[in-house]
DNA sequence: CTTCTATTTGGCTATTTTGCCAAGAAGGCA
DNA sequence: TGCCTTCTTGGCAAAATAGCCAAATAGAAG
C-alpha cells in the first residue's frame, strides 16, 4: 500500500474506529434527536459519567460531534447527520447475517 | 441502556468494528472491484500473509465477504456492496474536519 | 507417497482500548 | 469566600487487537 493510500484510509478507519463502540453508537442515535447535555447521556448509557465523557471525547476528536457550553454543563450535537444513513448499510449486513444463519438450519434439517 | 438495546448497538458496532482498520478498509475497497484470493490481497496490502488472512477472517466472521474456495487458493469478494456507501459519509466527515482546521487556521491569522 | 503451493491456525509480545475511581477545573450561587 | 454542580483528566488494571514467526492443513502435481 502507497504512504498516500495509507493516510487516506487510516482516516477513513479512524472515523469508523470512534463510531465503532455499542456506548458510542448509542449516543450518536440519541444525538440524532437532538443535543443533550453529559449528564443525558450518562444517564441513558447507564456507565461512569467520566467513561461517558470520554466516549464523548472520542466522538468530538473524530469530527462526529459538536461541544457546546452552557453555563457549567456540556451541550453535544451531531456534526454530521449523514452517519445515521450508515446504520441502513450495517442493518443490511446484519439481515444478511441473519439470512446465512436461517440457511443454515434450514440446511441442517 | 435495555439489554435488548444493547445487544441492537453490540451488533451494530461489531460490523463498524471489523471495518475499523486500514488494511481491512482498503482490501474491501479492492475487493469492489472483484473477487481476488488471499496471495492477490496480500501483495496489495502488504503485510505478513497470516496477517492478510485474520483480516479476511475478521471481514468474513461480520458477513462483510464471502469464501469461495477454488483449487488451492481462496477467493474472498464483498458480499455488501452496499458497505462502499459508507466511505461517501466518511469522506464528508473528514472534509468536515478539514473544514474546520482550515477555519483554525483562518482564525489563528 | 512425496513435494510444492496456498491458506489458516497457534503462540507470542507489543500496543491499544475500556471503564472505573479519585482528583482537578470551571461555572453558578449563597 | 466557600460550596455545589457539571464535566474532564490522570491513573491504573483488565481485556481486546495487531502482527510477526512457526507449525498445521488442504489441494495440486509429480
Amino acid at each position: 500500500m502507497q504512504p498516500k493510500t495509507l493516510d487516506q484510509f487510516t482516516a477513513r478507519a479512524g472515523i469508523l474506529k470512534a463510531l465503532a463502540h455499542p456506548s458510542r453508537l448509542y449516543m450518536v442515535d440519541q444525538l440524532n434527536a437532538g443535543s443533550k447535555c453529559v449528564a443525558d447521556l450518562q444517564e441513558l448509557v447507564g456507565a461512569d459519567i467520566s467513561t461517558v465523557s470520554k466516549h464523548l471525547s472520542v466522538l468530538h476528536n473524530a469530527g462526529i460531534v459538536t461541544r457546546e457550553k452552557c453555563g457549567n454543563q456540556v451541550f453535544y450535537s451531531l456534526r454530521m447527520a449523514c452517519v445515521m444513513g450508515f446504520f441502513n448499510c450495517v442493518e443490511s449486513v446484519l439481515s444478511g447475517q441473519a439470512q446465512r444463519t436461517a440457511d443454515l438450519v434450514e440446511d441442517l434439517r
